[in-house]
DNA sequence: CCATAAGCGAGACGGTACGTCTAGTCTTATC
DNA sequence: GATAAGACTAGACGTACCGTCTCGCTTATGG
């Protein structure tokens, strides 16, 4: 007899149940991997559950339709956002732009608008804000507070709007088709990063 | 009747429409309407011809597909955009950024996110360059130009990094489900001056 | 310019691409033919569409479902159902039963059992009496009629009850996985007739 | 409780029957119930199962599919057929039609139409003939060879031809939808006996 | 000034994918 | 070791639109 025994291998205290192949992780292997080759529009669910090896049951059974399929797979595929810490605020600020403008043909500045129009629910809209600008978010905030600590700027400086300066550019350029080169990521951020800084005349706006 | 002949589409030589109902405008404002009440994904062709009291024939004689429509109709639908001239850069600016940001149900910045993933051709993109961003890019072109041309910043300032910063972090909050409201603009829009303005010293980039 | 005229070069009066006519009749001999080789229960509506080379849209655009789809495929199927008349009762009858029993693989008698748990509505079930079961009472009625009219058979004879056991012992050697011989219909024939034939003491029942 | 066994399926050596609830039974039970309310074609295994607060496998570890489970389930659920003994052909057959005819909306002429499409296999088949048509077949067979030795009909009498002219005609009705009333059933056995009377001396009931 | 052909509304056509349902198999944990 | 529970693969269901195509009608010139 085989001795069927894949719970020894397993994390100590994960899930209670597993079957014998990782469906859920073949469906979303799969998903991004027709996200990548295909794009958005010509993903569908039926080619997903083909190349997952999976029934379309399987699919359904844990997202309602493909979007949130897909801003789950998105979502997971995001490598963790660790805010940079090189001592100086410009360059954190690059080595993040970098990290989601380079990196990824899936980064979610470059795939979300392709998915927005379909977020029909607030439940969506609301992961996609915890799975996604939230992080960002959070990195900028750190970044910010370190080069604050540092006296690098100010102590008030807004991190909203360093965020919005700085990833906003950023998905606009896709959006128009024209990727960022490195000189206009640096030029941005100058400009982003003056905002931030201390004021020589102490005044603002 | 006032024989109302359609914005585009009419080359010189032509012979004139020969029915009474203007088949073309109603099905773009089919489109429109369509398009504010149920958003691009439930947009259907058949919903749109139904709507213009057109056959589906009518709409594909004249658009290959349901993006270039709706690219389009939006296109038509999308006021001329009139560069300000307060005499100030900041007010120009604010000036521009509201009528995009408050206008529009259907701004582009809006709703290309939507129609984004679905551009496939580079014509079509190029359109969409044509249509909305060149008109705004010409736009900043010109109170920039007038500012530099006052001295309130300086010759060399790259409009294109002013264009970004300024309609970037619109479609970004946008994206991100954050509308901007008024006191963001105006700092966003300080920000963005900060870095077209004369550098005193000529300190860093 | 290319002159399109693929009208002339067709019949005269027909139709020039694929009709709704041939598309219907090609679903239904699809039918059959599916019907013949797998049984109903294997009919499965898509490969109906497949066979006949038509999409799925065109056979629910015709019946609700499979079973009104099979019910109508078996109808047509039916060869006109004459009356025999051959001067003798009997002889007609066996004719009418021969042509029944022996003739098809798609006998209703043989076939609507299986369909019969599906004709959920009345509509359906009205449907298959005007369509199966009205010819043949029909049938007998002329045939009995003709009968009494040459003195064969009493006046009065009730053409229900010989229907009845012309038909019902046809359709439940079919249902035992028995199909009657020769010599079955032609003993089972006598007793029905016996029943209509007139009583040498002129008494009935 | 006197520890029902089941009917049929239960081995002598096989030892007995482990938990409280007799699964076995409950899953007949539910069988019939929702055979009855919901008909063959709205019967699923799953809704079986879930009546029988059982699982689908303990289903599936007793029969092969849902058309042996039916078959059995309606096997199991005739009450024994004994042929009537009231010392007139003519009486004993009304019996014995009615208990069927009458009787159930379970008896087999009503509902093997329904299954018949479904008996793939011949041992199904066989398995339909032992269960249904044979007890059936017996207890004409007895009924008409006691009127034989009562010398109300010949002793050849074909009790074949006898069965199928008695059941024949009442599946038959059913089938048209059009059940028989008691006029009917007495006039279509007065036809049948007529079959298998004493021809030489001529007439007479 | 009538004939003709272009454009029209209508809607069926072959397709693709949808999201649902059920079948029958298989796995797990419980008792 | 059989159970209840329920996830699994498989595949048909009936629906909604896609983009193409034919049909007759209408209409406005252009021969």
């Amino acid at each position: 007899m085989t001795q069927r025994t894949p719970a020894v291998a397993r994390a100590p205290g994960r899930r209670s149940r597993r079957t014998s192949g990782d469906v859920e992780e073949a469906i979303l292997a799969a998903t991004l991997e027709i996200l990548d080759e295909a794009g958005f529009k010509d993903l569908t669910v039926e080619a997903v559950a083909a190349r997952a090896g999976a029934a379309k049951t399987a699919v359904y059974r844990r997202w309602p339709s493909k979007v949130p399929l897909v801003v789950d797979a998105l979502a997971r595929s995001q490598p963790a956002l660790v805010a940079p810490d090189t001592g100086d605020l410009r360059s954190d600020m690059i080595a993040l732009w970098k990290d989601l403008a380079i990196g990824g043909q899936r980064s979610i500045e470059r795939l979300l608008p392709v998915v927005t129009a379909y977020l029909g629910t607030d439940d969506l809209m609301a992961l996609v804000r915890e799975r996604f600008f939230e992080p960002r978010l959070q990195a900028v905030r750190t970044v910010v507070a370190r080069a604050a600590a540092r006296g690098e700027i100010r102590a008030d400086a807004d991190t909203g709007l360093a965020f919005d300066l700085l990833f906003g550019p950023l998905a606009y350029r896709w959006l128009r088709g024209v990727p960022p080169d490195d000189d206009t990521i640096s030029r941005l951020i100058s400009m982003a990063i003056e905002g931030l800084q201390p004021r020589d005349d102490g005044a603002s706006t």
